[in-house]
DNA sequence: CGTTGCTTTGAACTAGCTCAAGACCTGTGG
DNA sequence: CCACAGGTCTTGAGCTAGTTCAAAGCAACG
């Protein structure tokens, strides 16, 4: 991917996030390895920032899975992100400190948080560190978008499609990909509450299309054994995930990077 | 709001924009100054940015209603956000320069193209300036997230509720309320394609809210007589907003500033 | 006046919901 | 080693919010 590898083992995972999104020159990868880090382990459904609360750091998330979640006033819960390792999934925090929803660990994680303050002082002295986690951010935005039009216009089969196919791509991104497919702790009430449906329509979703052969969900697993039928049924078109590599999951994405073995 | 005034009338709503959302120090209105704009008037249903095409300019919207909006493969359309005047609708363009939308005169619109080579410029020698663009499309996504919640958690009614809800405190913060109300020149049909329902349906829930005397929508105009049930049905928390001050949008907003009779 | 675009109405239909119960699994304490 | 508790998945059956299709009413406009 890129010349210059991190020395420190924790910030692989980013470093191949964002060459996946930009040019991350020799001088921006100095900056990103000064950054001090506090390694955490957050234990699963444990919350990283809390709705409402005013944060000074930001998470960088190193192995394992987290999610952005909204409860609603009539006891209603949005989740409104999924992310994955090489992710800084409150990185918007930086310029909106007051939390707007809650970060929890879908499962036990292990996480780096990095104060506000530091990462301000990195993107100052490297503008071009500063438009690329500013690009991180829209990147962002743009997947929101793509779930509007996932909520607003497709039907549940297709929405329960569109976010297998997008975890599938962003997985594959950082190496999280093995065997056609993917390690997914969501319960089948989280992916509801993902897609906007009741938990028994997901168990009928999940039911058809793995009668299909489309997609099987079987003890924490997604395996997918025809890449070609989710991405019709989702009608997905990775684009909006700005990937500097055009065809990255269009064609059945490869793992585009391997982690070492532990 | 702010001590220091533009000298240039169009940008004013910007200004006034940008002071709900920020700090704008004499500086950095300097900058704003400084910045070369086209000024151009586009007609109703005109698209500004198509999706898939690559920009190398934003669009500050001067006077009338913009709106994002994305067509699926399968003929349907999802209208992702309106804008109103002040903002700058495709200013995540600077690093994301290949639209994933289209953005789309609402109604005949005063526009000012800005390069994005200026704005690079005018960030870089105002790094607070960069700050505050920056913060502003991450209310931008903020506003998305909002909209997810709406479109996956709540019936038709709160949907229509919440986008109306929006819209009266974001044009209060513009001075574009008056006598309770505002113009909305969107039709059924497009305003089914904001909430994800069909043309149909947006009809009879809006005759039902004419009813129940919480909201009026005639002649591409909305009258709130209720506001306090209007919100009630949306459960709208304008928090997700980030404007300073706090307390905008939760009594009746008042128009924050008033625009010079032409 | 005739066309065009928007709103309104009716009526049949369906995707997805709710409630409720049973099956299954895993961990815990006795 | 068993019993039990709690979480998850599965199934059935009746229900409802919202859809689709089709037609009619109503402006505004040339």
């Amino acid at each position: 991917m890129s010349e210059v590898l991190p020395r420190r083992a924790e910030l692989l995972a980013l470093h191949t996030k964002l060459s996946s999104i930009g040019t991350v020159t020799a001088q921006m990868s100095l900056a990103i390895e000064g950054l001090p880090l506090r390694l955490a382990t957050v234990a699963k459904g444990e919350p990283i920032a809390r709705d409402g609360e005013v944060v000074h750091h930001s998470c960088l998330l190193l192995e394992g899975m987290l999610h952005r979640t909204k409860t609603t006033a009539n006891g209603g819960r949005q989740i409104l992100s999924i992310h994955v390792p090489g992710d800084i999934p409150d990185l918007h925090s930086l310029h909106l400190s007051k939390m707007d929803h809650s970060l929890v660990a879908t499962i036990q994680s292990n996480v780096a948080f990095i104060a506000h303050a530091d990462i301000k002082k990195a993107i100052t002295q490297s503008p071009p560190l500063n438009d690329l986690f500013w690009r991180e951010t829209l990147i962002d935005a743009a997947s929101f978008r793509a779930w509007m039009i996932m909520l607003g216009q497709t039907d549940s089969m297709a929405r329960v499609s569109h976010v297998l196919c997008e975890l599938y791509v962003r997985l594959s991104m950082v190496g999280r990909i093995s065997d056609n497919g993917f390690d997914f702790p969501l319960t089948q009430s989280d992916l509801a509450d993902v897609v906007g449906t009741s938990p028994v329509h997901v168990n009928r979703v999940l039911q058809k299309m793995r009668a299909l052969n489309i997609v099987v969900l079987e003890d924490r697993r997604v395996t997918v054994p025809s890449w070609h039928a989710l991405r019709e049924i989702a009608q997905f078109e990775p684009a909006y995930l700005h990937y500097l590599n055009q065809k990255a999951g269009i064609e059945r994405p490869k793992p585009q990077w391997m982690p070492p073995k532990a």
